[in-house]
DNA sequence: GGAAAACCTGAAGGATTATTCGTATTTTCC
DNA sequence: GGAAAATACGAATAATCCTTCAGGTTTTCC
């Protein structure tokens, strides 16, 4: 919390025997824990090393130094989730329109399910997030929607079906947030990502052509 | 940034002569400075108290604590945008379609305007947003949403009438969040606004009978 | 068995920070 | 002018925190 990381935000050393990985995913596990059960604020070195069983120096020999502990559950979750929505964008038997629908209901369910640890991440962000490492995931992430968007929209040119791909990812990825950053009921889930997906359904159907 | 405030969020005593009001402003224009050059990570309230040019001690004679300053910031942008949308959800010379794109138009834009305060105090957000006059803000805001709508939807249901204004004030909030957390030239900020206006009228569209 | 490589340990260094409080200065008001 | 109230000061306090490094332990492999 002293400095902006100024060593690189990727792994120290790579483990080559079984011990050290096991030691790997104990820091993992514990960061998990100590993030979501402490919050970003206590988040410390220490604390996850103590919680993993191990001591601070092991941590430290296959990280870099705190920064690169968020990073990495960060990327762990963006590529779960990026694999998620790809699988229902990328699912040609049903039409565009019902797959932007089911999207919606996985992005924001699977947001809610892991509220708790995104919360946490977000609060913990300035700390990782300006690393060059960061920017290419995101980029990914919207190549997909944009592929899908050349299905969904054939006939609009291309600006614009890149701006309409760029605030429907917005869209959802800010909405999700928002919305999961206060705890809710089940119900309250599928009513709210019902209202989500008829706006972006709407939207989709006043660009066609009719 | 060592423990969450214990201390209330509120003023500590309120000033009677000229130049502590003047400290105060000091402070404030201090701390904008402080948090948009430095940003979050560093706002320090020795920095704040240097760069006024006063003491430590003063300041700490009229906030509680480091959260209480960024709370007033905050408070004071929620008050100002509050204002804004009101006045324009509220001219009735202009039928609903029309008002909500001319909202989406303002809000965006002052998003944008003031991205390096408002950047930096979501980062402090952690800092103050659990504080209980931080909710009731929040809630006001929705109201005026909930009385535009009854306006623009007055045949759906109260319940259905409800989440469409939460998924909009959701959908307008986070998007502007997130879209300006980059730097955007003018141009790409009224393509951007009138898309997403695009967006949500489509969805009023579609949810007034025909 | 034993050398080398990999790995683990945790006390200590070096920094930074939020907040307090005893003291000094300035303003108010009689 | 002068007492009292208001205000301002800033060194000192008490926490943390991130990260390193010298030295010990375990594993590998011949």
């Amino acid at each position: 919390m002293t400095d902006r990381p100024s060593t690189s935000i990727s792994s120290r050393k790579s483990p080559k025997q079984a011990r050290s990985t096991d030691l790997i995913s104990a820091v993992l596990e514990a960061a998990v824990q100590v993030l979501t059960s402490e919050g970003a604020q206590r988040f410390t070195t220490t604390r996850v090393a103590e919680k993993a069983g191990v001591s601070v120096g092991s941590l430290y020999q296959y990280f870099p130094n705190k920064a690169a502990i968020l990073f990495r559950l960060q990327s762990d979750e963006w590529r779960q989730t990026s694999d998620l929505l790809r699988a229902i964008l990328e699912d040609t038997s049903k039409p565009p329109p019902a797959r932007l629908r089911a999207l919606v209901h996985a992005f924001i369910r699977s947001e809610c399910e892991e509220a708790a640890i995104r919360g946490a991440l977000d609060d913990a962000a300035p700390l990782y997030r300006d690393a060059p490492e960061a920017r290419e995931a995101k980029e990914r992430g919207a190549r997909t929607m944009q592929d899908f968007m050349r299905e969904a929209l054939p006939d609009t040119p291309d600006a614009k079906r890149i701006l309409v791909a760029d605030v429907i990812t917005t869209t959802l990825s800010a909405v999700g947030k928002q919305f999961s950053s206060s705890p809710r009921a089940a119900e309250d889930i599928e009513t709210y990502a019902d209202a989500v997906a008829d706006m972006l359904c709407a939207y989709l159907k006043d660009l066609s052509p009719r």
